[in-house]
DNA sequence: TGCCAGGCCGGGT
DNA sequence: ACCCGGCATGGC
């Protein structure tokens, strides 16, 4: 079988396994950014406590998250962990989105990102995976996420090894799959709903995993 | 209880 | 160009 042809049945099982996901979870391209930051290695249920905090103070919104002091924001995000970093780092997303976009994600997103990902990645605190599940979930531009999930599942299935790149990692599924905005926004859902659940780095229970079939392949 | 979670940076080799 | 310690809370 072909790469191509793999990598299809591996999101087609999953799919008809776990059923569509709907990601991102946001109600606004800029929740979904703020999200994308401070979820960085932390659960999620750690990221809806922090998200929630700034729910409540209406500061899910981009001039407002500009104005309050990086303390204070410190202070809301407390629960995600690594707390005054992610202040830090939302802060210079922050200023970024407002300073030069005017804190519009239609005058963001309107390339085709290419050029928006060289300045994301320019911004402390922000690297590929969360530049591309900016790109990917707020702004809807076809860059595939790669993460901790993706890597521990797929080289476990020697499909890349161990020690593959971000980009090396990225460059598999690019090479592999049409580049479309839903595949790569589901197939990555799928990737992290598998990792939560069945494929975890304890005690991944293969005997329930929907990709079972690559073991015998 | 200790280990892990939807990374990234900065300093040292 | 890699490698590694630091960042920190909450859930199992």
């Amino acid at each position: 079988m072909q790469k191509r042809d793999i990598l299809l049945k591996i999101y087609n099982s999953l799919y008809n396994y776990f059923g569509p996901l709907n990601w991102w979870p946001g109600d606004t391209p800029f929740e979904i950014m703020v999200g994308a930051i401070i979820t960085q290695n932390t659960s999620w249920s750690n990221v809806e406590k922090a998200i929630n905090n700034l729910k409540k103070e209406n500061l899910l919104e981009p001039r407002k998250l500009y104005r309050i002091n990086q303390e204070e924001l410190a202070q809301l995000v407390k629960p995600s962990g690594y707390y005054n970093i992610k202040a830090q780092r939302l802060k210079n997303f922050v200023n970024l989105f407002v300073n030069d976009f005017e804190g519009s994600a239609e005058k963001m997103f309107s390339g085709d990102g290419r050029e928006l990902r060289k300045k994301l990645l320019n911004v402390n605190g922000i690297g590929p995976e969360t530049a591309d599940s900016i790109l990917l979930y707020a702004g809807k531009k076809p860059f595939f996420v790669v993460d901790a999930y993706t890597k521990r599942i797929f080289s476990r299935h020697k499909l890349i090894s161990k020690d593959s790149t971000y980009y090396q990692i990225q460059e598999f599924f690019n090479q592999n799959l049409d580049r479309d905005v839903e595949l790569f926004n589901e197939f990555h859902a799928q990737i992290v709903m598998l990792g939560k659940t069945i494929c975890t780095s304890k005690n991944p229970d293969c005997a329930k995993c929907p990709i079972g079939f690559l073991n015998s392949e």
